[in-house]
Parts: C-alpha cells; structure tokens; sequence
DNA sequence: CATGAATGAGCATTCATTCAT
DNA sequence: GATGAATGAATGCTCATTCAT
C-alpha cells in the first residue's frame, strides 16, 4: 500500500511475527530447545534483526506472554459483570469459549509455557498468576457466588468451588493436548463439556432430597 | 540387604542420591537449566562420578521419572479392584491421599516435570502417560462405573466424568504449588478436599427432582 | 572467481585457512593432541567459527585429506596414458616430482596423516587407497609393463615390481622426513635420486649376460 | 608351582601381561584412543594396578618400545659382521626374516605406532631411530659395501642403496597390511620377496655390458 | 537498516590418575 | 598388594549476542 520499498512493507508488523513464530516454536520444542536463529529463520527475517526488536531471547518468551495475557486479563474481568444472565448459562458460555480456544494448540501454548518456564521466569509466572489467573478466578467465583445468592446454586464456597468449574476443563487439555491420553477414542470436546456441565451444575444445584 | 558384598566408599545408594539431587534441581530451574555438576555438588559428589552411574543427563531424567512412576503404577492398578466398599468412601480416600501426596513438592515435583519436559521427552511422557495416567483414570472409571451400576450414582459417561473427579485436584496443585495462588489466604488442602468431593458427590448422586 | 556476491568478513577461503592450519597441527602432533581451539588460533579466527565451516574435527580432518587427494587422483590416472616416451624417463620424471612435492613437509603431511590415523578412520583409509593409491600403482604397474612389452625391461612381474619402483622413495622419506635420519649427512633428494633411479633401471634393464 | 596364593601367581609377568595388552590396543585403535582402563581389562588386572607397574600411560607406551627394540637392535648389530657368506645370501635371508616377522601385525605394530606417535613422543622416535634404523641401516650398509668390495656388486652407493634394500618391503607391508591393498589377489609374501630380490640383485650386480 | 560471520562463555562428557578400603 | 570409586582437568561443541559490512 505504501511506495516504501519492499523490504520496509511491514516493518511495523516484525514483531508481532517475530513472536508468532516463537510461539511456534516454543510450544513445540520448549523454551531451551529453541536457538534463536530457528526463531528468525521461522519469521523470515535475519538473526540479526530479531535484535532490534528484542533485547534478548528471554525477553522474547516475556514478550509472548504479556501480549497472550493483556487480552484475556481484560476480558476475563468485565465478564463477571457484564452479563445479567443466568449463572449457569454464563458459566456454560465461558467454559464452551474456553475449551475451543484452549484446544488450538497455539493458544494452548501460553499457558503451557508459562507452566513449562514457571521455574525459570518466576517473575513471568506471578505476572501471569496476577494478570489472568488472579482475574478469571475471581471472575467465576463472582459468578458463583452470585447463583448462590440467587439461590441458584448451594451454598458452597464459591472460592474453592471455582475448581471444579475450571479443573475438570485442565485435566481435559492435559490428558488430551500433552498427554495426548484417548487419542484414539472419540470423546469430542463437546462430549467432555456436556458432561462436564452436567455434572458441574447437578453438583451445585440444591435439591429437595439431600442425603447424608 | 546387601546384593554384594563388594564394599563402597560411601555407597550403594549413590545412585538414589544422585536421582534426588537432580529432582530437587530439575523441579526448581527445569532440566535445561540444571547442570550436572549443579546435580553433582547438591548430591555431595564429584562431577565425573555422575557418570558412573548414569551414562548421560538425559539418562537421569529418564530414570527419575521411571523410579517415582513404578510405584505409582503398581498401587494405581490395585485400587480399583481391592476394595468393595462404597464407591464415594473410595473416592474420598484416593483424592485424600492424592492430595496428600501431591502437596508434597518433591512427589509433585515429577509429574510437573514430565509435563514441563513433555515435548523434550516424547517417549517419557508415553511412558509416563501408559504407566501411571491411563491406569489411573482407568481405576477411578471403573469405581465409578460400580457407583453407577449400584445406582448410587447417577447414569453419566465414567470415562468423562474422571475429568471432573482429577480435574479439581489438578486445578488446585497448579494453582496452589506452582503459581502460589491463594498463598496468603487459607484455603488447606482439607477445604479444598471438603469443598471439591461435596461438590463431586452431589454432581455424581441422582436426585428425585431433577429439574431442566 | 567468486561464487556468491555476498559478503564475507574476510574470506570466503576461510574453509581452506582453515584446513592449512589443521593440517600443520595435525601434522606435528597428531589428530587426537590438536585441540580444535589451536585450530582456531593457528588459522586466527576463534574456536566457534570452526564450526561454521565444519561441523565437527572428524570433518575437518576428512576435507584436508580429501582435498589433498582429489588433484592427486586425477593426475595419477592421466600420467600412464599421457606420454609415449621412453617408460625409464617417464619413471624418472614421476619419481622427481614425487621427491620433490613429498620432501615439502606440508604435502607429505597428508599421507602421513592418513598412515597415522588409518585405524580411527577406516574409511578414510580406504578412500585414499582408492582414490590416490590404487590409482597411483596402477598408472605406475602400466609405465612398467609397457617397458617389458617394449623390450626395453626384463618381463618381470609389474605389478610387484612397483613396489621396487615407489619402495625406495617412501623408504628415503620416512628416514628423513620423519626419523631425521641423516639429518647430519648431505644426502640431497637429487643424489638419493639418482642412486635409487640407477638401482632400479639397472635392476629392470635385460642384460645379455645374467649370472646365476 | 609356587604355594603363594592365586593372585601372586604371575606377578612378575605382570608388566609383560600389560605391554602386550597394550600393545594389541594401541596396535588396533591407536594410542589416544586406548584407555588405561582398556589396558587393565585386556591384561586381566584392576586399573589401579596398571599403575603399581608404570607410573602413566605415556610410560606404558615407552617401555613397549624399549621392550620391542631392545632385541632388535642387538640382532642388527650383529648381522653385519657374523658372517662371512655372499652377500646376496645374506640379503635374502635377512629379506625373507624380516618380512616373516613384520607380517605379524603384533610385530608390525610396533614400528607403525612409533610411527603415528612420533610427533607426540619425539624422544621415542629419536631413540627408536638410533636403537633400530641407525643400527639397521649401518648393518645392510656394511653388508651392501662389501658386496662392493669383494666385486660382487657394482660400485654404488652403499648407503643410499640401502633404501632400495628395504623401501620395497616397506612399501609392501604399507600396502598391504595398512592399506589393505591387493588383499583380494594373491600375492604371497614369498612371490614378493621373489621378485624384490631379483630386481634388487639385478639392479646391484654389474653387467658386462652396460647401456647408457 | 539488515545481514550473517564471528565471538566466547558455557556445558556435557571423558578419562588419566589417585587413594580409601 | 589389589581394587574400583572418586576426582577434576581437559575438550568438543553449542548458541546467545555482537558488530563489521
């Protein structure tokens, strides 16, 4: 679009290549395993070049880290409030948006990474712990809380109850995605979420007849 | 208990200490970053003497995640079978001992690092994935596949609903030993415990008003 | 003369500076005492641009000797066909050149090199004795053969009588070059030469009278 | 014979055990790539015990030497002045023994090694080269000269012509032992010698009629 | 600005030598 | 004396980072 010559056309985009292809190759060989001439070689630019736009290979890892978490820390807070709805509903919303994601591999990666990097990066790792996990915690237990306080749900302790809305979803991707358990099964990801929902909800939900 | 009367310097565990030392240090800075002399001082010995008995550093991960996945495997398979008790008694049991253990970070410490090092060690993570998960989620599938035949639990898919009986346990670990979630505030592993099998339970138990 | 218009620091004949200096260390101490850091400072780069050119020592030691070999093989399977001359002056000037390239330490370093290392490089020591010494006999065994054919030599067993032929010379060379012997003496290349060159027409020359 | 216990058996031919073990490992994988370790296994002793009988393997590799060239180089003393035969004679003979023993790679071994390691251990060449060529070449000198002498042999020089004794064996057993060339055909030591010694008496006999 | 040649600290591994038993 | 566990200097190789072109 610009006369700039070809070389210049996307300057501005570098980065952000530069970063998907880390991403890329990150997830796939781990942060270590990773020379940064693979990563410039994957983003078609010289090794020398990733340098002007990072100062190190590390700051490459924060990088991708920081640009996968700013857009969910948003989100993750507003959700809590902005629906009206039925608690169930949004809870359902979020975990179908969450396991559709989180099953594109790429995406997974982040917080793959972070949990792969936590030991080296501690610094990253309470960033992410703040940024996103502090936040959509404390997104679901709103929304938990609320249905309880709406009598939708039991009295339970919303804190500790936001495990097992988001735990059933981790072991899922882990068995799945790392572990690649059940490959060969054909337990869609909706099949998990029905079932998951299902019992998610059945546990929360206060009935007539409780038994001892 | 000797095998041969061979004598040792200072040992015939030489190699057990070798294996802790390096998962004190793979657990805390990761594989890539450990060095063997780091594994060889935090072990009290020298270098080289590494090499006596582990022909390489790959070798010692292998056999760190080998030696802690045996017994695992052996007790996992078990289980399920033993008892013929009340599938929730069962149930309790097992997440009370699975917290248990797994609050302890040395025993921790070797699933995260078969999950960190996954894609570095695919056939570990195989091993690891045929040894210990695909008997453990067996296990639990089958007590709840009996608490279903017993109609104590409700009819729902076993083999997804594992998801929700791991699930909240994995979420807890990761939240609360790797990214220090909720460390000031004072949620014990026996909350979490109460709060997660409640809820579990209530999910599992069928009710005579069911509602849409 | 350049194959590529792009730019080098300072070479684009740094593979070849490179093997120069391995071929003298490799020369004076032998391949398994050459550090790959010599290397570098004998050919005044450092130690991890070595490995730009050669992905390991074992390669650097195969490019010098095949690089020493290939104009040698060539030449060696011309020289038979080449000449029509008289076979004892084409004898007499292989056998110059011969002394006079071998007597330069640097040349005569491949071969020795190879004689040296032929146990840890097997197939090194097979390709040179494809390649320059097969060659090498048999351009020699025909210059011999042609001699008898002509009548101008007695009709020996060529083939054999090539060791009487190339003998002599490595013989001078290995008590020079390499044991020093003579060191003190003023044998010069050219009275070996002669002495040898005489011993051998002699030897092959039919005489009318022979004696028991 | 001796009622000391087993161990003590051999323990004065303990150093010899270890020279030849040393000498069939250097023989076949060089000197630097032989481990002391390898030494002991061969000889059947600890590796701590190598050291009770040489102080380090450079010393190992000396006294195998030493030990090889001492009787050499008496014998070669010798030769020159014990006998009073024809010289021709006494070259053949001296021909046919030494190509009996340097056939054996065990024998061969010896000078081959000096050889490779003449650059890491000059002092050893150097006395190899005053104890065995110095000494062997004054021998076949003396024998040659007299030939001269006594008419038998034309008027050459002596020492010279001594390279034109023994560079076609050494040629030969480079070939052939080294370089494994010829090992499909069928030249027999003897149909070697044969035709080295025809061409060597031929070449030194003086003929009636010589041709410029 | 871009490039990729060059650097050199860093690390896994080997092995001659020592020495406690 | 004999053993082999232990040591640690040595070395090949890697790769993040720099910088001449």
């Amino acid at each position: 679009m610009q006369q700039e010559p070809k070389w210049r056309r996307r300057a501005e985009d570098r980065p952000d290549e530069v970063l998907d292809a880390a991403l890329r190759l990150f997830a796939s060989k781990g942060f270590a395993a990773t020379k940064v001439e693979d990563i410039a070689q994957e983003a078609g630019i010289s090794k020398g070049a990733i340098y002007r736009y990072f100062s190190s290979k590390d700051e490459i890892f924060e990088s991708l880290v920081r640009r996968a978490v700013a857009p969910i820390a948003e989100r993750a807070s507003k959700i809590a409030e902005t629906s009206r709805e039925d608690p169930r509903i949004i809870l359902k919303t979020l975990l179908t948006i969450a396991i559709v994601k989180l099953s594109d591999p790429e995406i997974l990666a982040v917080p793959r990474l972070v949990l792969q990097e936590a030991g080296r990066f501690p610094e990253l790792a309470e960033t992410y712990r703040r940024e996103v996990l502090d936040r959509g915690v404390a997104a679901i237990e709103k929304i938990v809380q609320r249905g309880i306080d709406e009598g939708i749900f039991r009295p339970v302790n919303a804190r500790l109850a936001v495990r097992n809305v988001i735990g059933p979803l981790v072991a899922h991707l882990l068995l799945s995605q790392i572990f690649k358990f059940d490959a060969e099964r054909i337990d869609s990801p909706q099949d998990f979420l029905e079932s998951h929902f299902d019992l998610l909800i059945n546990g929360l939900t206060p009935h007539t007849m409780e038994e001892g």
